[in-house]
DNA sequence: TCTTGTTGCCGAATGTAATTCTGCAATTAT
DNA sequence: ATAATTGCAGAATTACATTCGGCAACAAGA
């Protein structure tokens, strides 16, 4: 990735700045990355190569980090869903802990503030697998309790969207 | 997507079973969806049209649901990450409240087991936004209280991974 | 205001990969 | 034993990715 130091005193965007057409592209490619540079170009409004190359510089710049192909858990046999709040004493982000990033069953490791410590969004293709991934973190020094979440069933389920909300109803409303 | 349904009595995989090559194929295809099939065929020890044609079959029976690409959040300006409980009287799960979908800043809504009803995961550029979405949740019909998990950072996240752990090592010792 | 430099676009051209097709071997069913 | 089906590899064809050159617009400097 080669990096452009020599252009802060410029008005124009720069790597790190996203506009409008860059945000469209995005919002194309998080539905489908297979989109081919003809089909992308036209909905954006853009020929094949501009669009080719907007692309290139989103993945050179990270903010398209990977392309990923989307399992569905069902058939891949991992029907269990659940999110674990994780307590422990004292710090509890450490090596020990993290290193249950082995188990393709983990998905997401975060520590969070308020009174749980770290939480973790799992997938198991049991409640036994479950069980034995919470005694896994059982073992690990320092994790004194966990409290699982388990999923009854999804309604939504995406990666990040490029897009925000620029206005807030309810929050507009309350000025009223 | 074409629909085979006279292969019932057949002992043959199904579209619905996965054989040992189509896990591989979604190992590197979960990790990089953008790999040839040259190398894709390289890395499984398949020929690149042979590789093609699983691909093709497991697009079609709906284990590879789709290709996206995942972008960066704190380049599109969504920094502020959290897992958001939501009580509600009564069932949780009614359109009102599935209606949040619109806004992309949720990512994630399920139903769970336990003492909470409905869990978000939600993504905003600002607390301001998160309470925006907030606000918006408790005009909700039903909704009596939230509980936020506000990410500190994050250390592991990734989508569905096609492995399974077939020996957890705690159960294993417990039974010694 | 003029000149220079930079950036991003498009169309054309080239290179690479995707996709299809054919033939064959193995497996399954009759 | 025979027929049907499936999945593979190699070759060929098609489609797309990628590069290149030229141009216009914009920004910076004199």
């Amino acid at each position: 990735m080669d990096q452009n130091t020599d252009d802060v005193r410029r008005k124009r965007p720069s790597d790190r700045d996203l506009d409008a057409m860059d945000r469209k592209l995005l919002g194309v490619l998080v539905e489908d990355a297979t989109t081919s540079y003809a089909e992308l170009g036209e909905r954006v409004g853009l020929s094949p190569p501009a669009a080719h190359e907007r692309v290139k510089r989103l993945r050179r710049s990270g903010a398209i980090r990977r392309v990923a192909a989307l399992v569905d858990p069902d058939i891949l046999g991992k029907t269990l869903l659940a999110f674990v709040h994780v307590d422990t004493t004292g710090w509890g982000k450490t090596p020990a802990l993290l290193a249950v990033e082995e188990y393709p069953e983990v998905e997401e490791i975060h520590s969070v503030a308020g009174d749980t410590c770290m939480l973790l969004k799992v997938r198991t293709e049991s409640t036994h697998a479950l069980e034995g991934l919470l005694a896994r973190l059982y073992d690990t020094p320092g994790v004194k309790a966990t409290r699982s979440y388990v999923v009854l069933s999804t309604y939504l389920e995406r990666p990040v969207q490029p897009g925000t909300t620029s206005e807030w109803p309810t929050l507009v409303k309350g000025h009223e």
